[in-house]
DNA sequence: CTGAAAGCGCTAACAC
DNA sequence: GTGTTAGCGCTTTCAG
């Protein structure tokens, strides 16, 4: 393992300064005579010249990094999210420090203080805790923030949006349509926005049309500990859980509405493996419609949130950011975009007459 | 957005070198009086020093970082195998540079160039590409790589290997064992190391029971450009216009063995779509055992690949790499670990008689 | 125990 | 066009 070759190195070997060597290795455009430039050219392909971007970042402060902080890699959910933001990072010429936070708020954290440190710039975020105050220091330093998935309790960050509470009326209504009046939701704890979003959503649909959530109805798990398990299945799991009370009560719902599609996936196992045909038997709906929503049979009826392209949009939001902030100080007033919920009818639900 | 506090700030207000700041902020165990020591601590506190990780690197040049390298975000196994690296990576106070290569050879050697300027010391890379010549440069150079999924042909680098002959081996026999005769293959193109090892031991394992893989029965994609769509779904969608071709087939096979899981699902869907019962009229084999062979119905029968545990294993052997390359030189010699493939017997294969 | 000084690799004024 | 110099934030000899 040889020492790695320098602009100094090169500098030697042909005769020059290395600021001369640093104005032609790094494309500059600043005027150096054809001469010198080809053979630093030269010299620097010869030797294998490759820059050291530590010592540039020292200098410039600028860093080509996000970092990216999702609760859970193994949801193909953020699976998506993640692929959209990388590839537009990557159309920028920008790199992705990838943080996994296990639904773990202060694991959250603390990977915010390791970015920073790193002096990466902009991250996006799925944000499980609730402590706003160490984001808001990091911004006040100049940290470009962009929320997706979870709402931000934070003025100064820019939000991806993501309309749950209309998602979740759309669920309310499809199933009503259907003809459903015996409806339950299965959730996991309500201590993110989100679910509680499409929570309030779901209810009040159901309310408006004079149906209720009867005792038993609404399950939500009660260990706040959601945290992945090794396997990545533990919404899943938890899905079947739920699913398994429900089909133990006395009057069974026609139709179980599941915060996710991972849950849901869950839900339908539990009823494969009791037997409980879907959706002759009970109907289920579930919330995100990720690529394998699709691919189970039934197909699964859910409400789409739009995983790729929020990537991609969060990502597009950032480096914008990232772009101006050196120029103009006067950022447009932190914007807030807002996806909305579609609609995804496939088998899983039954017409009831 | 103010300027940040380094050690020279706090030195000032401390009436103390910087020297001694650094000394006691980077927990160096150098003797430093406990009255200094307490007043640089809570000056630090006071004014929310954040340490600048580039500086510290430019000097000592030691980063915790590792870049991984994968082909595609959205297929589930490499997901599952990125957990597993990002969790002991995190255990062990490491962050991951994600890479997404798109199953493009170019923007893997591209991306392997970045993360060494930026002076990243290892790499889990499942190599899409076959060139060695940059990748054995790097190593020159100092890289720890260690390759997962993807063999690599290059001595210096760490295989984390899975026994894909010995898989596809099973799953032939696991065919042959139910009875099938008409076994047909379907498999994306036949370039990375990995599937023409399931191919070999596939047809092998054909060969010695006497069987043969008819004009027809071996469905390799045409176009050899598998990239990842903006969904994801690209290997899914290679699946059904396989599996098209296949059920058009005058004699239609009694079984079809998928080069992985998600290839499968997309089998599975098109046996669905053209009312083929499966495993009634079909039976259907796939390979790696994702989280999902076990939600679709008919739970999937499969071989498993342990994607967690890889990235796990790999992670490890990578940080000790690391952690010793420092210390001594002799490296102990670049190990194999090979990891054994298991039969997952679910519900979509049918036994014949 | 503490400080002065050098330097990691690079860039950017500022001279010439 | 090119070189000199200073310095980004930090650590680490080497003196004292």
């Amino acid at each position: 393992m040889k020492k790695r070759v320098t602009i100094h190195d090169i500098a030697k070997l042909a005769g020059v300064s290395s600021a001369t060597v640093s104005r032609v290795l790094s494309n500059s455009g600043y005027p150096v005579s054809d001469k010198v430039r080809c053979r630093i050219q030269e010299l620097a392909d010869e030797l294998h010249y490759i820059p050291n971007q530590i010592g540039k970042q020292l200098k410039t402060d600028i860093n080509r990094t996000i970092g990216v902080i999702i609760p859970s890699i193994s949801n193909p959910f953020y699976a998506a999210a993640t692929l959209g933001i990388e590839e537009t990072a990557r159309k920028n010429g920008y790199q992705v420090f990838l943080c996994n936070s296990r639904q773990d708020g202060r694991l959250e954290e603390a990977y915010l203080q390791t970015l920073f440190e790193k002096q990466v710039k902009g991250v996006i975020l799925s944000s499980i805790s609730g402590s706003r105050d160490p984001i808001e220091r990091l911004i006040r330093l100049g940290l470009q923030l962009v929320a997706i998935d979870q709402p931000l309790d934070v003025t100064e960050a820019v939000q991806i949006g993501f309309d749950y509470r209309q998602g979740g009326r759309m669920a309310a209504l499809h199933l009503i349509g259907q003809g459903h009046r015996a409806i339950s939701y299965v959730t996991a704890s309500l201590d993110r926005p989100s679910r509680r979003q499409i929570y309030e959503g779901f209810t009040e649909a159901l309310h408006e049309a004079g149906l209720s959530l009867p005792e038993g109805y609404l399950q939500i798990t009660e260990e706040s500990v959601l945290r992945e398990s090794a396997e990545g299945s533990f919404e899943c799991e938890n899905g079947r859980a739920l699913a398994r009370k429900l089909l133990a009560l006395p009057a069974r719902p026609t139709a179980i509405f599941a915060c996710n599609d991972m849950t849901a996936f869950g839900v339908l196992q539990q009823c494969a493996a009791e037997g409980v045909s879907v959706p002759d038997d009970v109907s289920v709906m579930g919330f995100d419609d990720i690529l394998f929503s699709s691919m189970v049979s039934p197909g699964l009826t859910t409400i789409k949130q739009p995983d790729y392209e929020m990537g991609r949009l969060a990502c597009e939001v950032l480096l914008a950011r990232l772009d101006e902030s050196g120029l103009e100080e006067k950022q447009e007033e932190a914007g807030q975009k807002l996806l909305k919920p579609r609609l995804i009818e496939r088998a899983s639900v039954k017409r009831l007459d």
